[in-house]
DNA sequence: TTTATTCTGAAACAATTGTTTCAGAATTGT
DNA sequence: ACAATTCTGAAACAATTGTTTCAGAATAAA
C-alpha cells in the first residue's frame, strides 16, 4: 500500500558502472554517480546502499556480462578451436577499439588488495575465464585441433595473463599492430 | 645568505613513493604523504610542489631504480641467455615475495589514461624494459642460445605483457606455483 | 654580530567528500 | 476517496580534501 521505486535499478547500476569503469573507485565522487544515474542520493542510499555497496554491485554487473558472453560462446556449434580463435580476435578488437581497459583488470590493481569483497568477485570472474578457456582448449585437443602434448591448464592461465598485459601495452603505446602480432603468435603456438 | 632545506629530499620522495605505491594516487591524501615524509605541507609545497608534481617525482624515482637494475644486468659478463633467465626468475620472486604489485603497472591502469605526464614516464619505462629484453634476446640468438627463427621484438613485447598478467594473477589467486609454471613455460619456449 | 634571506610549524582556507535528515509529494490496496 | 506507507528532492551534516598564509625560528654570508 505504498509507492514504488521510481527509477530503473538495472539502468542506474549500468550508468554508475560506466563512471566507475572510466574513473576508478577513488577518483569517483557520489555526486559523479548520482549525476550519471540521474537519481537523488537519498534514493540511492535507500535502495542500494553506500558507495562501497554500489561499487560491488557495479563490479558484479560487469562480471555478469562477461559470464553471459562465455556461456554463449561455449554453446556454439562451431569447432572449439574456431570458437577460441574467434574469442581471441574479439578480445583484441575490444582492446583496440574499446573506450577503456577491462574494468576487472583496472579494478584488480586498484582495489583487490584492499577490498576483500571485490577481490572475491574478481577471483570468481577469473576462475570462470579460466574454465572457459580450459574447456575450449581441452575440447580442441580431443578433436586433434590442438597438439595433445600441451597442458590446457597452463595455456588457459597463460592466455589470461598475456591478455592482461595487452591492455597495459595498449594504454601506453596505443599500437594495434603490437597487440595483433602477439595474438597471432599465441594462436600459432596453439595450432602447431 | 640564508637557511638551507632541512630534510633529505631523496629520502622524502622515497617515503612518499611507498605510500603512493601501496594506496594509489587517488586514495592517498596529502596528510598521508606529509606524515610519511615527516615534513610540513608548507615545506613540501615550497620545495617540491603540489600533489601531482610529487607523484610525478615518485614515479620517476621508481622507474629510475628499474633503469639502474637493467643497466647493471646488461653489463654482466655472463651469457645473455643466463642473464635473461636470472632476470625472469628474479621477476617471479618479486611477484611472489613482494609486498605489492609493480607500481608502474598499477599506475598505468589508474593514471595513464588521464595524466599525460605520467603516461609519458611509464611509456619510456616500458620502452627501456623492451630494449633490455630485446638486447638480451638478440645477443642470445647470435650466440646460438635461442633459436634464430624467433623474433626478438615479438618475444620482448610478449614477455612484458605476460609479466604484467602474472601480477594480476597473483593478486587474485596468490598461487606461486601458477606463476612459476608460466615462467618455466616461457623459458622453455625460448630455448627450444 | 649583524643582516638578509629562507625555511618551518601551526593554523586556517574554501571546496569537496560521503552520508543523513525530513517535509512533502506520490502511489498503493482498501 | 481514503489512509497507510514509501519514495523523492533539496538542504544540511561533519569530516576530510588539497592548498595557502604568515609569524617567527634558523642560518648563510658580510
Amino acid at each position: 500500500m505504498a509507492r514504488n521505486v521510481e527509477f530503473d535499478e538495472t539502468l542506474a547500476i549500468q550508468k554508475a558502472m560506466e563512471v566507475f569503469w572510466k574513473q576508478g573507485y577513488n577518483a569517483t565522487s557520489m555526486r559523479d554517480l548520482t549525476d550519471a544515474m540521474q537519481i537523488n542520493s537519498s534514493s540511492l542510499y535507500n535502495t542500494i546502499g553506500d558507495k562501497q555497496e554500489l561499487f560491488v554491485r557495479c563490479v558484479n554487473h560487469y562480471t555478469d556480462i562477461r559470464k553471459k558472453d562465455w556461456d554463449k560462446r561455449l554453446s556454439s556449434k562451431d569447432s572449439p578451436f574456431s570458437v577460441l580463435v574467434d574469442y581471441i580476435h574479439d578480445a583484441v578488437d575490444i582492446i583496440i577499439n574499446g573506450q577503456d581497459s577491462c574494468m576487472a583488470i583496472k579494478c584488480a590493481f586498484e582495489m583487490a588488495t584492499n577490498d576483500q569483497r571485490v577481490k572475491d568477485i574478481l577471483k570468481e570472474d577469473s576462475d570462470r575465464s579460466y574454465q572457459f578457456l580450459y574447456n575450449l582448449i581441452q575440447s580442441a585437443m580431443l578433436k586433434g585441433e590442438i597438439d595433445a602434448d600441451e597442458d590446457p591448464a597452463l595455456l588457459a592461465d597463460y592466455f589470461n595473463s598475456t591478455w592482461t598485459g595487452w591492455h597495459e601495452s595498449y594504454i601506453l603505446h596505443k599500437d594495434p599492430v603490437k597487440i595483433k602480432r602477439m595474438a597471432q603468435y599465441f594462436i600459432k603456438q596453439l595450432s602447431k
